[in-house]
DNA sequence: TCATATAGGGATAAATTTATCCCCTATTGT
DNA sequence: ACAATAGGGGATAAATTTATCCCTATATGA
């Protein structure tokens, strides 16, 4: 794994669960886990955009902090399930309130943050 | 500005929320112009640790997020005042569920996030 | 015999984000 | 004349995170 080389932050509660759930896939896997996705090739499939190796490492984590738990069953070829912990559980309602606010707000979400990319490709000529 | 390579994911509410909320010190400035520390000199008193350019370039992305807004005062030397919009304070309550969970979990947080730095520090032999 | 499904890891490249360093503006106080 | 204050930005390096590519193992079905 990759060594640190500057030494983070745990003065306050957002520094903590900072650590524990950025990453690009990390909330997805969670919430994914969560509904009832539990085996990496589900949640290969619901997360199409990350690669089998990113997400391998993402739910590592997860599991090395507490958050998941990996099961494997001894047949071939291999089945493996993630479960939440009681700890990872208690951490779905903070996910399903980021989730709603940018629900609730997502028509304001999606212009602002297009307005960036867009700008940048108007220096295209535009064809009318 | 960066441009990027990779086109961002807009589907749902958590990719929206990502968007605006990503960046190290985001958060914290959200927080703290919240709780009225409004000039960024006074930020940067707050969040020593970030650099002051650091600081600039991720307010002006909550400015164009329309998270916050920048009050300039034409005055010797330069006075600026940022605060938060009816749109920003709606993040709020986000931001504290989420500091929250790291403030009721923090021993067990503090524990296992330290598992990981601690034992690639036990390969230097201990003293006893 | 060969492709498929399942899970995983090493090595390395590319993308992205943060950090560092140095420079600019104009006034006030020493 | 010069430092201090307050806010800001360009260029570039360093850190960190993601992505790519390729390889392992075993049983099943074509």
């Amino acid at each position: 794994m990759y060594e640190r080389k500057i030494i983070p932050n745990l003065n306050c509660g957002l520094d903590l669960i900072g650590e524990v759930l950025y990453g690009k896939w990390k909330i997805r896997l969670l919430w994914f886990i969560h509904i009832g996705h539990k085996r990496p090739s589900e949640l290969q499939r619901k997360i199409p955009d990350a690669s089998r190796r990113v997400l391998n490492i993402q739910l590592k984590e997860l599991e090395e902090h507490g958050l998941v738990t990996r099961k494997i069953y001894p047949v071939v070829p291999p089945k493996v399930e993630y479960s939440l912990t009681e700890f990872g559980e208690t951490v779905i309602p903070v996910i399903a309130a980021l989730g709603q606010w940018g629900d609730e707000h997502q028509e304001r979400l999606r212009e602002v943050i297009l307005k960036q990319t867009v700008s940048s490709d108007l220096d295209v000529p535009l064809i009318i």
